[in-house]
DNA sequence: CGGTTCTTTGAGGACCATCAATACGCGTGG
DNA sequence: CCACGCGTATTGATGGTCCTCAAAGAACCG
């Protein structure tokens, strides 16, 4: 069967409800692909042939604008990208590269379209996975004009120590460079954000992050359910 | 019929394209209200009972945290907003207040998600519309991250040339104040860069914006489809 | 082990916010 | 019609935040 070596994402949220034959319809023409690190795989301004879901690796989608660069968003195994220009099939407003070897199954986009139209639970399940990302957008928006960089970083400390299982001591998931992109701000600067929040509670070694003081940094982090 | 008042937004994209009966469906148990100017009539952490669709009037989506305020958007008739947290059925992430008198249509986020399930082409249409929203929010944080706040107005002043029929004059659609927020930036800043966009083309005078030297503008402005 | 990239630290400057004061616009009521 | 009050817009002075540039230290990788 050829569906069989797509099993490993049959059961996402995305795929999850839909009826076998969808299925197997959708992954007709679809294939498995490993990129090696660093690669810049979609650029943005190109038409999305394919729906992109990580089966495996790491990716960075990020922004390109006058010679800028900001980092937008990184992505874990399991993630679905650029399917909203797949469905309106519009050009990609980011770029996509991976940071290690990643392993992405590539779905036809008119798969995709033909497929929604056919399959409510599907239909139902992508509408669900746009706005889970256009909330998360807006979050991301609320986070970069309600907050200074210093409390971006303090609150990404705390939403990471609760993706840690609430562990009081974590590493960075990513390069400090890059998260500097991602808080909108330099390496520099972010180097030395890490500094100031040492008064609440937070020392850096290396990529190890330790929280000393989870109250004070709480305190100092504000977070907000409606945020973070 | 019922559905006689609602006849104004039964060509809008969202409902065009579904069968008739299920627009009576969808719209039974709508109504319409009208609210005065500067009513805040949607406060974020709020659950959403009502998908609402701007008739006529101006509203501003604006988010808030430890004090500090953001414009996000300003909508004008035919928008719908709300509708992820409706879709979804979880808080707001935005509040909504009145800029003008508005008259809106209030539908019962019930029906939307019922008739979702059981009209295509509906389910169709809000695939649309939140895929453009959240194009259009990716757009927007890609403006405020890779972009100075003066090349922010720059290309606002143009985009704002262009909806106006490409009018080298226009008048400015919503308070300076309220643009300095949707902007990122301050009003006593917005003041300055406005003057400082003289040399690139543009002249201000009270609500009036007048482009002198539309090349230059655009030089500066370095306007991106993937942006603007 | 040498080269590359990333990170850190310091100095200086650009950008932007804050505070304060004045000018402007507009609607209300005297 | 004008005076007044209120909110908005502008302008200047000042300070803080953050970026840029430069250089040194640390980590990574062939």
């Amino acid at each position: 069967m050829t569906t069989a070596k797509f099993e490993s994402i049959r059961d996402l949220p995305l795929f999850a409800g839909m009826a076998e034959e969808s299925f197997g319809e959708l992954v007709r023409g679809a294939f498995v692909q490993t990129f090696p690190p660093n690669m810049v795989m979609i650029s943005e301004g190109d038409t999305p042939d394919f729906l992109h879901i990580m089966q495996d690796g790491c990716v960075e989608l990020f922004s390109t604008w006058n010679k800028h660069e900001t980092s937008v968003a990184t992505l874990y195994a399991n993630s679905t990208f650029i399917l909203a220009a797949t469905i309106k099939d519009r050009p990609n407003l980011m770029s996509a590269r991976t940071l290690e070897k990643s392993r992405i199954i590539m779905v036809p986009s008119e798969n995709v379209r033909s497929v929604f139209m056919k399959d409510t639970a599907f239909a139902f399940a992508i509408v669900d996975e746009l706005a889970r990302c256009y909330r998360a957008t807006i979050k991301n928006m609320k986070n970069l004009k309600l907050r200074s960089s210093l409390e971006r970083l303090a609150n990404y400390v705390l939403k990471h120590h609760h993706r840690n299982g609430d562990a009081l001591e974590f590493r960075l998931p990513i390069e400090k460079r890059r998260l500097a992109s991602y808080l909108g701000m330099t390496p520099e600067n972010l180097s030395r954000a890490f500094n100031s929040l040492k008064p609440h509670g937070v020392t850096v070694n290396g990529q190890m992050i330790a929280i000393t003081d989870l109250d004070a940094l709480k305190a100092f982090a504000k977070p907000d359910l409606l945020i973070d």
